[in-house]
DNA sequence: TCGCTTGATAGATAATTTCTATCAATCCGG
DNA sequence: CCGGATTGATAGAAATTATCTATCAAGCGA
């Protein structure tokens, strides 16, 4: 039963009958006897087909409302008596923003030193990717914004505020200021995050609340990319306080992180995972350790 | 998997291997298989086995609490979808203390009119039992004592006050008073439930609060045969005020229900049902009634 | 010690699951 | 309108799993 309920929560991400029973480890036609053994027995279609896959039914939706507690269920119960026997053990899917995956390490750091056998695995993503996934159970937490879009059923431990800097070479125009208005930094080239990330689409907002259209000269989905730009010290770049700092950007003295103000704004970032009761043993340490970190980080 | 679950549910009421498989309709072999197989998966013993049952493990404990959960996740999601696709149908497990069997029509008749489709099973039992049966998902729904004993995980209904009255023949000594003490009513030869029922030990408590030691004559577990010795107005009794008049007891004029005062104790009665969200719909159902209903109930 | 209760075990059988191979329907570009 | 590609359903065989009956061994109580 729960191993069906498992090939429709990868059929609905997956969109897909084949790939979904790859996901599964499972042959296209056990997939399909599987959904259909659930159709059969609630007596409901689930699926719309018509020589491929058209979405769920109305049934579907809700059938998949409660896949998604009960599969998230049983792996929690799993984990939970393997805990108590073994100590904390396994795996850890964490998705972060992208500004957010330089302060991962400020929450797995000290987690590992307590629990040593838990293992990490950290995945970049859009905030909303983050939510569909921890929806779906892809993931067990994600770092994100907690205060732009609706976050669903989820439990939410805020961490820090995100405040921008206007990062330039101490010898560009610009450098040798305290801090700088959002009107100045949408006059300077830029390289940002690409548009599907909500910092960009934040950083984006407050350069053209300024009625000037900013000059977006490079954009990239990934940190690396723009953190070797940037290192540079020729491209300039609107990013989190808290970021330049912890990739120790301007440790050189090459590269300023100037304040922007008008308006100082600021976004708070902190951790979600389901807001499942009880949580899975190994997600409810990493929200205890996040509860840890929040006071350290609060600015 | 859910079907191992519920082996385990089964063998957490019955306390014996073979009496368990008989609930489950399957032979002891194959329920010792279910059993020995979730021991298997979560590598760790569930059940202490020493010749016979022996209880749980630690672990056992807490696959149980998940099994619970799972299990009952399970049959909400089937009826669920059911009802989503014929209406709301099926059958519905009601417990409720004897002093309140009178009060569930009040819930069932318009439930019924309601939704035609759904039957149900009254069971009388003990506000404890109520409680343990809900927490094992023997029942679904109970009515019972809000304010004496701690509740557990339950959605609780407030319904009616329980207000005591000394029922009396009009001819016996008390029979014309408007109002009688404690004090007094202890010095009448009365009928009771047995002490097994909260009703009994609150109101035995009431009398002793007195000093005098009460004189209870008859006990029974069972209503009806309390209803037949008050009937013929030669045996007295305490029981709540709305139990009397929903019986009809004092409609002949033989009997009189006679407030009893100093104190004026009150208990309140209500609904409860296991604390799942989302309820089954049956469930929900019920307890939409009973909020309903409890407007008109309140005194 | 004997008899009874309780749960485990063995072996046979039934049920189910899952696989490979193949098919039918649909979509899409020419 | 055709032909290849894609998608999911279907058949049939093989493997796995579940369940039953029958029996056994341990422990408990008289």
């Amino acid at each position: 039963m729960i191993d069906k309920l498992e090939f429709l929560l990868a059929l609905a991400r997956e969109k897909h009958f084949g790939r979904a029973a790859d996901a599964c480890g499972v042959t296209q036609p056990t997939l399909s006897a599987g959904v259909k053994q659930l159709e059969d027995t609630f007596g409901v279609l689930l699926v719309n087909r018509g020589s491929r896959f058209q979405g769920f039914t109305a049934e579907g939706e809700r059938v998949l409302d409660w896949a998604r507690r009960i599969v998230g269920d049983a792996r929690a119960m799993r984990e939970e008596v393997h805990a108590l026997r073994h100590g904390l053990a396994g795996r850890l899917r964490i998705a972060a923003i992208p500004t957010a995956l330089a302060m991962v390490e400020t929450l797995t750091t000290p987690y590992r030193a307590r629990h040593p056998n838990v293992q990490f695995t950290v995945y970049s993503r859009t905030s909303i990717e983050i939510l569909t996934e921890l929806e779906n159970l892809e993931i067990d937490a994600g770092l994100t914004y907690l205060d732009n879009e609706p976050l669903g059923r989820v439990t939410a431990v805020p961490l820090y505020n995100e405040r921008y800097r206007l990062l330039v070479a101490a010898d560009a125009p610009l450098g040798d200021r305290q801090s700088v208005t959002w009107r100045e930094a949408a006059q300077v080239p830029l390289c940002l995050l690409t548009p599907d990330m909500q910092n960009r689409r934040i950083i984006e907002q407050l350069l053209r609340d300024t009625g000037i259209a900013p000059n977006i000269t490079l954009e990239s989905d990934s940190m690396v990319l723009l953190y070797s730009h940037v290192r540079t010290g020729r491209w300039a770049s609107v990013m989190p306080a808290r970021l330049a700092t912890s990739l120790g950007l301007t440790e050189s003295n090459k590269l300023r992180a100037i304040p922007i103000v008008e308006p100082e704004a600021s976004h708070t970032i902190g951790l979600v995972a389901p807001a499942r009761e009880p949580m899975t043993p190994l997600t409810a340490a990493l929200v205890t350790e996040a509860r840890r970190a929040a006071p350290l980080l609060v600015d």
